[in-house]
RNA sequence: CGCGGGGUAGAGCAGUCUGGAAGCUCGUCGGGCUCAUAACCCGGAGGUCGUAGGUUCAAAUCCUUCCCCCGCUACCA
């Protein structure tokens, strides 16, 4: 195989703070069937994974649980590491941002872009909150208040170092413009162009003072290194770059990498502070990111109380390794969202797996053993119908290859089955058990099994990229080896007179699909009864009584000029184009004011309508999404962020003063 | 009028750039076959290609209107 130069990709590292769920786990195995791909295109591959192990939540975690943030990560990285493995991805290296390699370097990257003035001194503000130690930003905000504990927030200055995004933003709107091929999907590319780069870009915060796990900031100790520049970092770490340019040779073959593949929601990480952060040290850019959709859970929401969160070493324990990896790629989509749940597994394991290619391989070589005694020939007795069957295993590379460039790879996989299936058509069209009924149609027999032991053994060849187990046992039950991308154009080449196995194992059984969803609800319902205790203990401490943050000391003045009345909602409509907002027409007394309240996600329009509540009247009125309010609806508001309207005990006429 | 993606058979999707007899997988119904894991092969039913208009000999495909879904962004008195 001809070697076609290097080929560096790498997964996003993961976060160390709990076990991947499957939705997570998709990326490795995507990653990896790539990287195998490759290689056997004769690319000289590397790829890099690995685990994210610094943060506040991580340094929580692990106080929680009563040991350092270094043991909280050892134990989930060597977890993550272990998933990694149980599903047979093939990395090369497996970083971790705890490397004493690594946090070195990121040391000094930091350090040059500080003396190079890129990185500046200034202060972070922000909306903090107390209880989590956390700052926010407007748009993480739930309702207003923090997104962890549903507490007030406050506005907060902390001391910290920031990067210039915006003196490298013209040269990144650029390369975005005569790159077309490096955001993938190109509507991605989009986003981040509207969203964030024409409006201008902010500076971004890359030291934190309010925690200390992290790696310091070595000439002001008082500072870590902020998540994004210590993990995005790793990609060059990880293969030996050094920020003084001693950089190891393996860093010169390897880098530029040319595909990071990364999920969705960090594109702009990936997209826009990356290179810049890379442009900021005079390093070529990567290649491509491409930002894969998500596979969601389709039997409602994942969630750890009610134990049905389903992660990858169940579904191997309940299918085995290739047919998950299997699921995942086929069932992923290019652009959208896949689904995940017990029904769909069962239907493409039984369909794909079991019928059309277990199936095929099992009814080829038993025929070998029953007609042949195992002995496969090829005695060259050629029909017409044999022609199709050797286009299309001879065609079936080309079609893979091209569906791979563009890493589509769920449809790559259906160019492979499309062969099987044409194997499958093939023996009904030869019809191998009339032939053995005539003593002289035995070469012609011999020939038949030979074509078909010979696409499958093609097709196996291709697969081993997706399913490496399983194409290296087709390859064994057929007593041959796996083939070389540059010996899929050439049909005959299975070895004439060889003898298969003669005990053909079952590749992938079929599944019942009620005895898989009884066995997954019982393993679910074990796992809520666990869970349950701890999350029950959690939520009634957050619902029974709720701290909030006591605000100052006001003179009875303050309050009085706070005008409350009871007002009667008699129209309400929701604010188009938001997800929080309706807009009310409210009768105080002998007037009407319209007020825009943030409640869409608690209240419909409808039920707002007749409704009695406790109104601020004398606010100052705003605009909101375009529209005029004028005064506040009260409500209460637990810590989910549930809210109740505060409506008045008894019946009150609208215009009821509340004092 | 924020930006972008999408709405095609019961389900999931391709086809749209480069107009020219509506296609794939699963399901369903019927048939064939018996080598095989009740598997395999063939055929049928099922679609006003979101809506309304326009261009054209011809529109899922090009143009315009409106509706709905999903991302990103903003609003959250």
């Amino acid at each position: 195989m001809e070697n076609k130069g290097k080929y560096y990709i790498t997964t996003a590292i993961a976060y160390t703070s709990g076990k991947p769920h499957i939705g997570n786990s998709y990326e490795i195995v995507l990653a990896d069937s790539i990287a195998r791909f490759k290689r056997k295109e004769g690319y000289d591959v590397f790829f890099q994974t690995g685990t994210d192990e610094h943060g506040q939540k991580i340094e929580l975690k692990a106080a929680e649980a009563g040991i350092t943030p270094k043991e909280f990560v050892d134990d989930v990285a060597g977890t993550i590491k272990g998933l990694w493995d149980l599903m047979d991805t093939s990395y090369d290296k497996f970083i971790r941002t705890t490397d004493d390699y690594h946090e070195k370097q990121v040391q000094k990257i930091f350090k040059k872009l500080y003396d190079k003035g890129d990185i500046y001194k200034g202060a972070y503000e922000g909306l903090y909150c107390t209880p989590c130690e956390s700052f926010w930003t407007e748009s993480q905000l739930k309702d207003g208040k923090c997104p962890d504990c549903g507490r007030d927030v406050k506005p907060a200055k902390e001391e910290a170092y920031f990067f210039k995004m915006s003196k490298y933003a013209d040269r990144l709107i650029e390369h975005i413009n005569t790159h077309p091929e490096f955001i993938q999907p190109v509507s991605r590319k989009n986003e981040m162009m509207n969203n964030f780069l024409l409006p201008g870009l902010q500076d971004l915060c890359v030291s934190r003072t309010s925690f200390k796990w992290g790696i310091p900031v070595d000439f002001d100790d008082r500072h870590v290194v902020y998540v994004w520049l210590d993990a995005l970092t790793n990609y060059i770490t990880g293969i030996g770059y050094d920020a003084d340019g001693n950089h190891d040779a393996m860093y010169g073959k390897n880098w530029p990498a040319d595909l990071h593949l990364i999920g969705k929601d960090i594109i702009r990480f990936h997209t826009i502070y990356w290179p810049i952060f890379l442009m900021a040290l005079d390093e070529p850019l990567p290649k491509q990111v491409f930002g894969h959709p998500w596979l969601l859970q389709g039997d409602g929401k994942m969630s750890k109380s009610k134990g049905n969160v389903i992660y990858a070493d169940d579904l191997v324990e309940f299918f085995g390794v290739d047919a998950v990896r299997y699921f995942v790629l086929h069932e992923m989509p290019f652009e959208n969202d896949g689904t995940i749940s017990w029904e769909l597994l069962v239907e493409r394991i039984n369909s794909d797996l079991a019928n059309t290619l277990g199936n095929l391989v099992n009814r080829t070589i038993s025929m070998s053993n029953k007609y042949f005694d195992g002995v496969v020939s090829n005695k060259g007795v050629a029909e017409a119908v044999d022609e199709d069957l050797k286009a299309v295993a001879t065609g079936t590379l080309d079609k893979v290859l091209s569906k791979m460039e563009t890493l589509h790879v769920a449809d790559a996989l259906t160019e492979i089955f499309a062969l099987f299936k044409r194997c499958n058509k093939y023996i009904d069209e030869t019809e191998p058990w009339v032939l053995a009924k005539d003593e002289a149609k035995a070469d012609r027999l011999a020939t038949v099994l030979y074509n078909l032991t010979e696409g499958i053994i093609i097709g196996a060849s291709l697969l081993e990229s997706f399913l490496p187990t399983t194409a290296k046992k087709i390859a064994q039950q057929l007593n041959t080896e796996l083939r070389d991308f540059d010996k899929l154009k050439e049909f005959g080449l299975y070895p004439d007179g060889n003898k298969v196995t003669d005990a053909p194992e079952i590749l992938f059984a079929r599944l019942k699909e009620d005895e898989v969803i009884e066995k997954a609800t019982a393993m679910f319902a074990e796992r809520a009864a666990a869970v349950a205790p701890a999350e029950e203990a959690e939520e009634n401490c957050g619902n029974s009584v709720i701290d909030i943050e006591p605000k100052e000391e006001i003179l009875y003045d303050d309050f009085g000029k706070m005008q409350f009345q009871v007002g009667e909602i008699i129209a309400c409509e929701e604010v188009k184009k938001s997800k929080k907002l309706l807009c009310s027409q409210v009768r105080i007394g002998s007037s009407v004011k319209q007020i825009v309240s943030g409640i869409k996600q608690h209240y419909s329009a409808e039920e707002m309508v007749g409704k009695k509540v406790m109104v601020l009247v004398n606010l100052k009125p705003a605009t909101l999404a375009g529209i005029v309010s004028e005064g506040m609806i009260l409500c209460a508001e637990d810590a989910e962020g549930n809210l109740a309207l505060m409506v008045p005990e008894k019946e009150m006429p609208a215009g009821a003063e509340i004092c």
